[in-house]
DNA sequence: TTAAAAATTAATCATTTGATTAAAATGGTT
DNA sequence: AACCATTTTAATCAAATGATTAATTTTTAA
């Protein structure tokens, strides 16, 4: 029991600090964050950061790690299920970026803008390519069209889902409300799915 | 002649400071930036910086604003042509941002990076629905597609020119060099042209 | 209960950073 | 040459910031 308590009470104290990390850093960016943004978020002394992960910048990586993953981890379970058709996973892929990017619609601006920005050697443990490679979605994509280049299939397909998010203080304004902007993003769901189906008839 | 001297050495520090100041903000964004990384990138004393341009988010400011401009200046002039059909708008844009992306990749995931941040009230100047508004371009693409909504239709066609250059970090680890990145660009030149006409054909 | 260990806090440090000031240099005007 | 306005610099300031330290409180284990 002792040594339960305490580890929850510490999971629960470093948590309070992760979950803090993650509202301030993708809010205001690695280096416009301070860490004591952070400790007056999680409602704790600006030493306990210290005291539980060593510096901002050690703190920043693990929230960027996970904030990859959720960007990206979408991606490979789904390419490479051997039980659904090309046509599926397009349908699958465009709905759960729309879930996921409505939940956290400043993801994507965090995760490449930090990544663009390279504080740290980022990037030398994400593997894009080995995550496309030899994938079935790349099999299945190489029968029905073995003239297209996947990653620009691929990178079409991210680019109109995930574009508008990027884009969003844009869109904000020209359609003006929150609810607007939703819809627009629901509609595509439909939208984006079909107009891939017409890009693979191209000849 | 005096004068003239004057003026031009006067415009010649400044514009070695807005030149500096470019490429400082645009590498380590605003909050990212020192003043003294500017005045060291420009070859001038700290001090000469705050007395051009008062402060550091003035001389932000001036340099956002251009950038913007920079950004989306491209689409107002090519989508408002009464001389040029919808296919061909198409092609222009895509080419267009080609080239100035291939010249300035940093430039998307700057501006709309720092207007997420929104440090300041910017977006006031901007207006992107009197862009598109009641533009030439609208009015061709509700003549062949009533249905279409021009936003999600040029949100399409945007993400899939500018998101590469966006997700970049990702797509250099994925395809290795600096020259198949843009290999890889200048092959959606042909290519987005063809994506979007087939899209238009969608019913 | 008590002593060691772990968690938490207040206070403080050393740097960094945006900005200012006062003096010096430069260039044009008379 | 002498004077004035403009430009440029070195030195400095005050505030902000990441991090540490030493002390205090809380928890754990005997």
């Amino acid at each position: 029991m002792a040594k339960k308590t305490n580890t929850e009470i510490k999971a629960s104290t470093e948590e309070k600090i992760k979950e803090a990390a993650r509202t301030v850093f993708t809010k205001k960016g690695y280096a416009g964050t301070r860490t004591r943004d952070i400790a007056e978020e999680a409602g704790i002394n600006l030493a306990l950061l210290n005291y539980y992960f060593r510096s901002k910048e050690k703190l920043f990586k693990v929230v960027m790690i996970e904030k990859m993953q959720k960007l990206f981890g979408i991606l490979s379970p789904t390419l490479n299920d051997a039980t659904t058709s090309l046509d599926q996973k397009i349908v699958l892929i465009v709905n759960l970026y729309a879930d996921m990017l409505l939940k956290n619609p400043d993801l994507p601006i965090f995760v490449l803008s930090e990544l663009n920005l390279n504080h740290d050697g980022f990037g030398s443990d994400f593997q894009p390519h080995k995550i496309l490679g030899e994938s079935v979605f790349v099999k299945q994509l190489h029968a029905k069209r073995p003239d297209m280049n996947p990653l620009q299939f691929v990178s079409g397909i991210l680019g109109m889902i995930i574009f508008p998010f990027i884009a969003k203080p844009i869109f904000k304004k020209a359609i003006g409300s929150e609810k607007a902007f939703e819809a627009m993003i629901n509609e595509r769901r439909a939208l984006i799915p079909k107009w891939v189906k017409a890009i693979l008839k191209t000849k």
